[in-house]
DNA sequence: TAATCTTATTCGATTATTCGAATATGATAA
DNA sequence: TTATCATATTCGAATAATCGAATAAGATTA
């Protein structure tokens, strides 16, 4: 029965909306903490909460750049094992879009953006 | 956020190791109740109440033949998401013998070898 | 109908998860 | 070195999951 014991853990970390939000959204690479934030809707507190979650199950790893915290996806398989949960749904993907708002965060990717609009 | 709700509801039912080696075991098939409790020596009641979980996620369904009721999973995709599920972890997939004993219940299954037995 | 069989359900104590509020940490810029 | 920024952690109350014990349900045979 122990054979179980680290699937089911897996699961278990997969088993929250908001974590699933947060895997979605890092699909296509690394996002830093205030852009989950901006686009998720979610207090920083709570995300922070998730983010560890997913980091001591071994599935994220972050980075720091400046002020801001960049996380990534190091194990890219889990996303099949989403995908594969989501054909037993029936669940349409819909993707979030990306860069809701340009400047909802000071992060590097954004503050471009902010400064264009300064010196125009 | 609802879009991830059922994707979560179905990892909270595939979160639990019992439940995990329950659909391991009617991989081949259906089986009976008091299969389940012989293979993997659960008390009855115990895995009642898993089946419960598992019938009304609506991963398997049940039919009475005499006196014993044998189960079986109506959607198999299920076993994607637990094949992916087992990459992620980076586990072995030991299969249980079955048939371990051959006279361990007494349903249909099991029933010719004990009446050989017997007219022996 | 009564006895017997398999399986299902209920109850409840224990343990785990969730998530808001408050606060800590630690890098950075002044 | 102090203020400020993004992010992390701790605490605790509400809620949910777990699982043993007892018992119910319901088909079947005598």
């Amino acid at each position: 029965m122990e054979a179980y014991q680290s699937q089911a853990k897996l699961f278990k970390v997969l088993m929250h909306p908001a974590r699933l939000a947060i895997l979605d959204l890092l699909r296509e690479g690394e996002e830093c903490v205030c852009h989950m934030e901006a686009y998720l809707g979610f207090r920083q507190a709570y995300i922070s909460q998730q983010l560890m979650i997913l980091r001591e199950a071994g599935l994220v790893e972050d980075r720091r750049d400046g002020w801001n915290i960049f996380y990534r996806v190091i194990k890219p398989e889990v996303y099949q094992v989403i995908d594969a949960a989501k054909k037993v749904t029936g669940e349409e993907h819909i993707r979030l879009p990306l860069r809701l708002t340009e400047n909802a965060c000071t992060c590097p990717k954004c503050i471009p953006v902010l400064e264009n609009k300064i010196q125009s």
